[in-house]
DNA sequence: TTCGATGATTTACG
DNA sequence: CGTAAATCATCGAA
């Protein structure tokens, strides 16, 4: 218990050694009573600590190290982590397992769906641009749209990436800091690895919250470019002329069965340079359309079918092919009404 | 601005 | 599932 005084006292000399600088008054105090002398010396503590800031660094290492060389160190460190041991338990419950964000989850599927997150597509581009280049003319003014949408959003993937490669960066270089930091200082106080790991959760969890912020931003700009352009994808653009006149002579050439088979369709989407799915809606449309009014087709048909006569007889002619069965038989189902109704 | 044409979507059915 | 039918939403010419 007396070791106390002399710890203080000596602690204080070692500090005063250290800094010439401090107030002096506080040393005069030690001839007067115990209590007087620990209220002094506790002044006295108070008054390094307040200031400390003042102090170079310098001299807070001397200080440190003065510290750490002192005989009584490892016995009062020890006390240190007694006392540490016995109210660090309280601590412990609060840290819990958290389950996984499920917002954050939502987030990252929503990153990843639209190729904002995850592996680079290039591949992707790629490949859209072939598919634009074989589509020829036809779909020029759909791939313009498209790799306008395509060109915002890798804009917005790369802003996305440099971003997140920021936080990351500065998340690991604070928790090294914060990491030497503790180490450093666990030479004077106990910290045990669970405070480490915890105090490393809680940095981790700060900026994870942060990214949040940026993936929940990101999403709603690929939102809102969705909306702009992939949405756009109901405002329609009609078929050019060609794609038209190949999917009506489609039409009245088998109008008595205007079904084309899914190969047929295939075909006619090559061709057409659209999808097939559009070659079906075509076809749903038209069919329905046809069978509404067929009066207002009548002209159209008869058209259509005028031209495939002329196509053939000039095939004909010029080929000298014998077998030419889609000729009559398209110019005969022209001319009937009894057709696929 | 209007209005028919037209591609896409939705609904219902076998 | 593919299709018919109704409906939506936009286009494009008048």
């Amino acid at each position: 218990m007396d070791e106390q005084p002399r710890l203080m006292h000596s602690h204080t000399g070692v500090g005063m050694a250290g800094h010439p600088g401090l107030p002096q008054h506080m040393q005069e105090g030690t001839g007067g009573t115990d209590g007087d002398g620990r209220k002094q010396d506790i002044g006295d503590i108070l008054q390094q600590i307040m200031t400390i800031t003042d102090q170079s660094l310098d001299e807070a290492q001397a200080r440190k190290h003065a510290l750490n060389c002192h005989r009584m160190k490892p016995a009062l460190f020890n006390v240190l982590c007694e006392i540490k041991e016995k109210t660090v338990l309280s601590i412990r419950g609060a840290q819990e397992e958290e389950p996984p964000d499920p917002q954050l989850m939502r987030l990252d599927n929503m990153l990843l769906a639209e190729g904002v997150s995850g592996p680079e597509k290039g591949g992707g581009s790629a490949a859209a641009a072939a598919a634009a280049a074989a589509s020829g003319g036809a779909g020029a003014d759909n791939s313009a749209e498209h790799s306008d949408y395509r060109a915002k959003l890798s804009q917005i993937r790369q802003i996305y990436h440099t971003e997140l490669e920021k936080y990351e960066q500065a998340c690991n270089e604070f928790t090294t800091h914060v990491m030497n930091l503790l180490r450093e200082q666990s030479r004077t106080r106990p910290i045990s690895p669970k405070e480490i790991e915890r105090m490393v959760s809680i940095i981790h969890r700060k900026f994870s919250s942060i990214q949040m912020q940026l993936k929940q931003s990101t999403c709603e700009a690929v939102m809102i470019l969705r909306s702009r352009f992939l949405d756009a994808r109901r405002k329609r653009r009609n078929f050019n002329k060609q794609a038209t006149e190949i999917l009506n002579e489609y039409f009245y050439s088998h109008l008595s069965n205007p079904y084309p088979s899914e190969e047929a369709k295939e075909e006619l989407a090559k061709k057409c340079a659209i999808t097939v799915a559009q070659v079906s809606n075509w076809f749903g449309n038209k069919r329905i359309r046809y069978k509404k009014n067929i009066g207002k087709f009548q002209e159209e048909a008869n058209m259509y079918a005028a031209r495939t006569a002329v196509n053939a007889a000039n095939a004909s002619s010029h080929g000298s092919q014998a077998n030419s069965p889609s000729t009559p038989n398209s110019a005969g189902e022209t001319g009937s009404f009894h057709c696929f109704l």
